[in-house]
DNA sequence: CTAGTTGCAAAGAGTTTGCATGGCG
DNA sequence: CGCCATGCAAACTCTTTGCAACTAG
């Protein structure tokens, strides 16, 4: 699908280096440096996304649109907890997931997919203060 | 926190009536007619969502965000399934969320906020397509 | 009364697009 | 070699902001 051009190339490295991290299209823009233009990023990105290898997410504060770089082998297996107060990423273990993709699946119907999932709480450092 | 102003009531109204939707700006301006200012409405959704009563949500195809009012009592009990194929929102039942919710908890050690997180997936209408 | 809110219009930020050039396959 | 992707700059859309007028409590 494409070509894999050098733009294309710096920029699936680039996400699969920050692979658990939300990044704005600005940080993006900046880690490739000069030789990418914002363009092409752009457009990159929204391929990306409408393949199903990127999931966007908007905060506040500052209001910005993030891409999560969802395409990675890892994803596949493990449901994403982000912590409201602190923003890090943690993963939830395998057996865990299963048993919550089944529970979900046998009450709702319902296929959760697991790369797109995010599930917002407060993590135990946070929690403890 | 405010004044409640005709705009602001308004604005709860029309979040109220649409509780389960992802509404753009543009839509929440539309539905509330010429009494209401663009500013205002900008404002005041920046100013519930400081509150945590709104969850921002980007989305592709516009590339828009959307706003999803969690501040209503159903919201604190239910976990929200989204279909990524028609888009529809869907309740987990309270037992279920609460298997969750505890399954997450003893695994990982990290407490989900129910109105915050939205599992994405397939619902059963769509995968027997 | 008076601090907080609104409306307007202008400014700002982020994203998209047209077109000529360049590069992948 | 042909088609697709890129870079540039301009256009566009969405959101924020300054300020004077207004209003809820």
């Amino acid at each position: 699908m494409g070509y894999l051009t050098c733009q294309r190339k710096a920029l699936f490295e680039v996400l699969e280096q920050h692979r658990d991290e939300a990044l704005s299209a600005d940080q993006i823009i900046s880690l490739l440096g000069e030789s990418v233009s914002r363009s092409a990023v752009y457009r990159n990105l929204s391929s990306l996304e409408k393949q199903g290898l990127i999931k966007k997410a908007a905060v506040s504060n500052p209001n910005k649109v993030l891409y999560r770089y969802t395409g990675s082998e890892e994803c596949r297996h493990h449901l994403h907890l982000e912590c409201s107060k602190c923003g890090k990423t943690y993963h939830l273990e395998t057996p865990a997931t299963n048993a919550l993709i089944d529970g979900v699946m046998q009450d709702a119907n319902f296929r959760i997919d697991t790369k797109d999932t995010v599930l917002y709480g407060v993590c135990e450092k946070c929690r403890d203060k």
